[in-house]
Formats: C-alpha cells, structure tokens, sequence
DNA sequence: CACTTTTCCCAAAACGTTTTGGAAAAAGGA
DNA sequence: TCCTTTTTCCAAAACGTTTTGGGAAAAGTG
C-alpha cells in the first residue's frame, strides 16, 4: 500500500514515468481529504499550521504538481496567453525583438502563465491566428506587437471584450491599454542634440508607412527641427519599406546626397544601418566622421561596429515586463483604459554623433 | 427558450461575449444528448448521417468550438508541445531560425495543437524551463534547437522516456528522433566546387565549438579537400564564438591574411558577414573578387549584398514541419529510433564565388 | 454546565469534454 | 410471427482540480 505510492525521487533508472502524482493519491497518502490538501496547498486559512505544513511537506517529497489542464477547466482560464508574430516583418532582425518577447515570456512563467506562439505569414494569417486563439478559447488574453496605424486587431478584440495590450499604439477612439516607447520625446532628442553639435541639415530615413511607429518619430524629428530654429526640408525625409531594404534605404541614401545642399546628419531605424553604410561606401563618405549618425535601437551591430553607432536604446525587456503585469491585470478585470504608458528612451552617444566637419 | 440560446452571429455591438455556446446547450437546442453530438461532430460510425449532418450545421451555425481545456482533460493530453530558445545565442539574428519557427508552428496549428515559448537567458534556465514543461505536465512533446555536443536535455527527455525530436543532433549512443541538416555534405560540396575553380587555398570559419554543427562542417571540409587532393592545413581553420563577433571573425579575417601565403576563399556561416565582410574591407581585399566566399544560410543579407554571397541553403521551413510530424508520431507512441532524417543542403552560387584571380 | 463561537476538516458539486457500456428501435432472416 | 442482427441513440462515469456549503470537534463565555 505504501509500495503502490511509493514516487521515489532518489533511485534513478527506473520508474521515471510514473513520478507523477494526483491529488487524490496525495490526499491518500496524508490520510486527508482531496479539499484540505488543496486548501493547505493554497495556504487557505481554515487548515491548522501542522497540516499544512505535512500536506507541503509530502507534496514536495513526493513532487507533487496540480495538473494544469484540471485547474484550468476548474477555475475556467486558460492561465495562457497569446502572442502572433510576422516573418515578413524582419521581425527577428536582432536583438530588440528578442529582448521584449524575453521580458514577456519571464514575467508569464512568473505568473505561472503560458505563453503561446504562432508564426503568421501575412496579415490575413495573422488575423486568423489570433480569431483561433481568441474563439478556440485558447487564451485568456493577447499581446499585439507592430502596430499598423488602421490595425483591425484593435477594432476586432474591443468589440468582444477580449483582454489585451499593444506594444505600441494605434488610431483608435475607444479606450485600450498599451505600453509605448516616446519615440516622439527619442527623435526630438536626438535631432536637438544633433542641432547643438551644429548640423543644419538632418535627414530622417523614416519607418515604412501604415505603422504607427514611424509616425511619432517624424513628429518629434519636425519638433526636433523646430526647437533647434531650423527649416524642415521635405527632401531629407524618406521613407523604406521593411521588406525590401535594399530598395529602399540603400537607394535613398545615395539619393540624398546627390542633393545640392547634402544632409550632415541622418536619424533612421538602426535595423537600415547595412544599407545605409553601403551607401555612404559607395559615396565614398565615412560614416560618423562625414556624416552623423544616429539609430533607433540598440543592436549589436551598433556595438561593434567601428566607429561605433549612437543609438536611441528604447528598454524593450522591461516593456515587455510591463505588458504582461498590464495584461494581467486586464484579464483580472481592471479597466484597460487605466493603463496606457509611454515608456521613454535611452540616448546612447557612441562615435558617429560628431559635429559637421 | 429560443431567444437564451440565440447566440445571433449577425447583430453586432451587443452580446459579443456570450457567443461561446459549449456543448451542453448545443445538445439541448438540438434535443440530443451531448454523446450523440459529440460523437457526431467526431464522425463516428454510430450515429446516423442525417443526423450527424443536422448537428454539423448547428454547430456552424451556433459557432460551436468544443473548449480545448475540457477535451485536454478528458484525453489526458495537453495538445501542447514547448519549444525554449535562449536569446544568448544570437538565435534570431536572421531569418533562419524563424523559418524553422514558421514550419513549426504552421505544422502544429494544422494538427491542432498549441506551441508555448519559453525564453531562458542561460543554459540553466533553459534546463529550469523545460523541467517545467515537462514535469508540470504542460506539454506532450519537446523541440530541441541549438544543440551541444553534450547536451543534458537530450538526456533527461531520455530518461523519463518524454517524447522529443531534435532541430541536429548530439553525442548520444540511445536511439532518439532528429532532423538534421547534411552540414557536412554541404561543406564537401562547396569546398570541392571551390577546387574545382581552382583554390588551392581555402579556410574555415567554423561555428562555436562545444555545438554539435560545426563538427559535421568540419568533416565535410576536410573530407572536401581530400577528394579534391589538398592538403589541410590547421592555420586556415578558425572557430568563432557567437557571442561575440567582434572579437572572433573579424580579427581572424584580420590574422587569416597575415599569413605567408594567405587563403584564396573562405568558407564560414552567413551570419559572420558582416564581420567578414569588415575585415576584408579593412585589408583592402574586395569580397568575390579577391577572396571567394561561401556562406551558410541564405541570409537576406547574402541576396542584397552587391557582389551577391553565394550560399549554402537549409530548408528551414521544410525542416520544422518535418520535426512537427515526427513528433506527433513519438508521441502517439511510435519508436523514436525510426525517425532519423538528414536533410540535404542546396549550393547557391551568386557572385562570391569565383575562380582565383 | 449550557450555549455560542471558532477551528478544522470534508463530501459533493462543478468545470466541459470524451468514452464506456448498454438499451431501445428498426431491420433482416427463418 | 419470432428471433437475431444492425442501427441509432443515450445515461453515467471519468479526467484532476477548486469551490461550495456545511458539520463535528474544540475552545471560549456566561
């Protein structure tokens, strides 16, 4: 009878299947009831301390874990919550990406949480992805990365109730809570500080259009010029489309420079920053030291690059901490309008923000 | 009594939420018992055609989607399998890994299962983390990336006899399940074509070691330069740490041609590039033109680079749906040992790869 | 002591499925 | 017609938890 139970920890080789162990089988074990050993387990308070303390004892000796199906059909969550990525979107380019889904991901096993992943090909994909989460009764709540400016994701989960937060933000009446980096406050930043090195022609090799993301930056990159006393030049300002980098920045940038009155300065999303290095090589410019240059993101390129880059370092695992906390507070009930952040970001000066020559 | 089950699919605005119907009052709206619709939905053989096709259509109709957590219970099993990555190991530095994570996770929807993520920021965590997984009873099945020569994970899941499939492999005399990438035929392949050209002189750039990868690359550059009758010599081999780039692939460019009588090409992983690429430009040697240069993994980077970077090509994508099914199998308790595929690698040649000049 | 309150424990229900083990009705066979 | 087989359905059990709603024993109160 003992035997039967018996779970052992200690001997190896044999019997590692059956480690698991029930609560019923548990309860057996301590000659209690299923309810008292949950309960004590839960530090209820109508359990006396010397069965509580016997009931944990056994469960850690006998590595006892409450099967999470069964608790999550009891208490009627999934304790899981979603999260839809992209490829198309270089998504994984470096380590920002990463380092948010890393910041989300431990903060979901802190909770105790799942976090489950799906690969979606384009933007009909991803809806279907989420719609199977969210109708399958896959999880209790989503998070949504790389905000378009009309996101229908928004639209779709505001209208049935459905918990969730952006890491970003779209245009959207209705309240919902997000976490955002100023990347307004960053480009603003950046372009006065490039003004007081002395430049009056700063380029903005913008974000690809339809997202919210590159919007902010070029009102703080107008703002940037405003506050500095210049004139903004509709010729410095282009836009590159993820998917097609070489295309896009790479091109742009030789074109700016074959402008009569070149920039001296460029601010861009750091993930261009190849293209851009073979444009300025082949123009026969070094970076930082004939024009400055100033990224968004802090990847590792940007690090070992020489010269090395001076980036705006948004602190994407700690954002990613705070859409899981918000989240969960979300799916607890809070109002989600009660949490919309603005995180603000970092300015690294490395060697490439120098005055003009 | 119509009206409290209406569930209208139609009318928005309103009543959003409560459009979940279970099971229960999907039979009671069609006055039969909740085995009789279950069993029909599931198509079994007693249950008569015109009803199975009557429930069916209500069952559309209602938007009736049995609650996975109940039919986890009931199966006693979690339709999950967990995959854990470690953001140390520059995982998503391109593409790559997430076209892998793309066949993956495409391949598990298809069967209807889950993938939950965890992100461990060392090797104990990412030990701690599949533990969970696993002796949480989380997940049916694991996934393994970035595999080590010695890899505890592999044996662990052996020992509980805990179904798992392998992204490569490792040193393990039991029988376990993988799908892995024919480095080492790749590499005798483009260090034959290579000599073919001409070179008489070509190195390596070898991934990290203590990984299970760049042993195979190894034998298959070796086994190359011996059908091609070349002589090894240990100076052209260098092993790079992932980690940090900085200090490994670009100085080795550096050291590789301070040599007496320096390599005409080399071989290496596209995702060094860059530095490769940096090196060469501080020698004043033009990459295809002066050096040959082979990679592996199609990057975006090799496809937009001018000269192009002829490649080496896993098919990723391929592979993760492959590693998907076989799982599946191991876990309906099929033999691991069965399913051991080695997947060839196709030679892309672009313009790094030309004769000697 | 008799009564109330507190402490400690538990049986039963519930969560929403699927599976088991029939049973009633219909069809077929003699 | 009577018996057997097939068809079609269903009640009850099970999966492993947590929660509900007590209830018995112990402790406190007058």
């Amino acid at each position: 009878m003992f035997l039967e139970q018996s779970g052992n920890r200690i001997g190896f080789g044999e019997g590692f299947k059956s480690m698991t162990i029930n609560l019923k089988q548990l309860s057996k074990l301590l000659k209690l009831s299923p309810t008292t050993v949950s309960r004590a387990l839960a530090d209820y308070p109508d359990v006396s301390a010397k069965t509580r303390a016997r009931v944990k004892q056994m469960a850690i000796q006998q590595g006892y874990q409450p099967n999470p199906v069964a608790r999550r059909l009891q208490k009627g969550k999934t304790e899981t919550i979603g999260i839809v990525i992209t490829p198309e979107q270089n998504y994984f380019s470096d380590t920002f990406f990463i380092d948010l889904l890393s910041g989300i991901s431990n903060q979901i096993t802190r909770a105790g949480y799942e976090l489950i992943l799906g690969v979606a090909s384009d933007e009909e994909h991803e809806m279907q992805s989420m719609r199977r989460m969210v109708e399958g009764k896959r999880v209790d709540g989503m998070i949504l990365t790389l905000i378009r400016e009309q996101d229908p994701r928004v639209g779709y989960l505001l209208d049935r109730d459905f918990p969730f937060v952006l890491y970003g933000r779209t245009r959207e009446t209705r309240p919902y809570a997000f976490v955002d980096m100023d990347g307004k406050l960053a480009f603003e930043k950046a372009c006065t500080y490039l003004a007081g090195l002395g430049h009056r022609r700063i380029a903005l090799l913008n974000g690809e259009p339809g997202f919210m993301f590159p919007v902010g930056c070029r009102e703080g990159y107008e703002s940037g010029l405003f506050l500095s006393g210049l004139e903004l030049d509709p010729d410095l300002i282009r836009e590159w489309k993820h998917k097609d980098p070489s295309q896009s920045s790479y091109r742009w940038t030789l074109e700016l420079f074959k402008n009569d009155n070149p920039p001296t300065a460029i601010l861009f999303q750091t993930e261009a920053v190849n293209c851009i290095f073979k444009g300025l090589d082949e123009l026969d410019l070094q970076p930082g030291k004939d024009v400055a240059l100033i990224g968004y993101d802090d990847l590792e390129i940007a690090r070992i690059h020489r010269p090395s880059l001076s980036v705006l370092r948004p602190q994407a695992r700690e954002a990613g901490q705070r859409v899981v906390n918000i989240l969960l507070e979300v799916i607890n009930g809070e109002d989600p309008g009660k949490f919309q952040e603005i995180h603000q970001v970092e300015m690294v000066i490395r060697e490439t923000s120098l005055p003009p020559s």
